[in-house]
DNA sequence: AAAAAAACTTAACCCACATCAAGTAAATTT
DNA sequence: AAATTTACTTGATGTGGGTTAAGTTTTTTT
């Protein structure tokens, strides 16, 4: 992976949502720099002031937050195409919450505020994209809050089994379990009982 | 409460935030139109194509979805100065799943989809002020997320009357039960247990 | 390849909140 | 102001998933 060829990962990204022309090309794929996150080590990591955002040129991150009995809830899993960041610290001034972690050897794209700021100075029509892909995020979470507070761990388990098929190969299964917002030990137990269920059908 | 004084509040909520010359101010203030909500009728309504997207000029909403076994779940309460609507119906293509009802006689200044659309486009410095208006909404619902998930219903209810001083004025109990994530019958025992703890320390 | 660490499983017991049921109180409607 | 509806309370009982405490299996490190 070089840089070159993760900028123009994410200028393909970009021109599947709006226009640029070639020279808006150029300033946004420059505003970005490559990093490279080895497995385990940390893009966001709460309690800092690292105002950054990113783009996920290859890999995987979990995105979590510790609570007050530092036990991990994870927010989302981020692949290949994906934002990642902390909005409200990215765009306010307080450190942040949350963690971002690579599940293995991970590349993205790196912006920080201030760059962000002069960009969408440089090129408007920027504002538009992340207004959308903002709303689409919002629409997101909104449907998961729901689901977390209107059905039970097995509808949600199998909802997210549903929604993002292949899951279970990518991500270890304590990591589900916090994505739920359960105990690995609950979500081992529902599986037993999911297969005993389907043994007596059959 | 008239249309003009109605736009004139609207205009000095947006100049909060961002300049707009007096032409855009113009343009903005008449996309907006005014409309009175009686008590107990909606604005949003579930299963239905309204795009509408609503700024509360006066009076309180109730925000809320139907879950499959008729239970109804608060989203946010939406009081003076507040935005209303459902992105992910406004933007994309399908019926709403959000329900929004006047609490009181209400007035609310609405904008369809369409237009919204040739706003943005006649005064494209909305795109940022909608783009941060998001992320702030994006942000608080991240925070109510992470609550509901790592905090017990006695402490989501401190966090809500911190937060929200004297909403148990303004808003039925029942209703903030079910903005807790739980049921009427839960909050009241818990408000009997919260009194009498206090009686015993004092 | 051995040792250590991390991930997963299983089981017994527990608790916060749901469910069901029956009331009283307050607000609306007539 | 009486009737009706809606809101709130209280109690008995149930349960999904948490807690604790063992295991076993898999992965990573040395």
């Amino acid at each position: 992976m070089n840089e070159e060829i993760a900028r123009k990962q994410l200028i393909d990204y970009i021109n599947q949502k709006i226009e640029l022309t070639p020279e808006e090309q150029f300033t946004v794929a420059n505003a970005y720099h490559l990093h490279q996150i080895k497995k385990k080590d940390f893009f966001l990591k709460e309690d800092t002031h690292c105002k950054l955002q990113g783009f996920v040129v290859g890999g995987t991150f979990r995105v979590f937050y510790t609570d007050k009995k530092s036990l991990e809830h994870v927010l989302y899993f981020a692949f290949k195409d994906w934002w990642m960041g902390d909005i409200a610290s990215f765009f306010d001034d307080n450190p942040t919450k949350l963690n971002a972690q690579a599940m293995e050897d991970s590349w993205i794209l790196v912006i920080g505020r201030e760059e962000t700021e002069q960009l969408f100075t440089d090129v408007p029509k920027l504002e538009r994209l992340f207004r959308i892909i903002t709303q689409r995020t919002l629409s997101v979470l909104q449907k998961r809050f729901f689901l977390t507070v209107s059905a039970n761990a097995e509808e949600r388990y199998e909802e997210l089994i549903k929604r993002h098929d292949g899951i279970e190969q990518l991500v270890p299964q304590h990591q589900i379990a916090s994505y739920l917002g359960i105990l690995p030990e609950s979500l081992s137990r529902m599986k037993k009982q999911l297969m005993d269920r389907r043994m007596k059908k059959n």
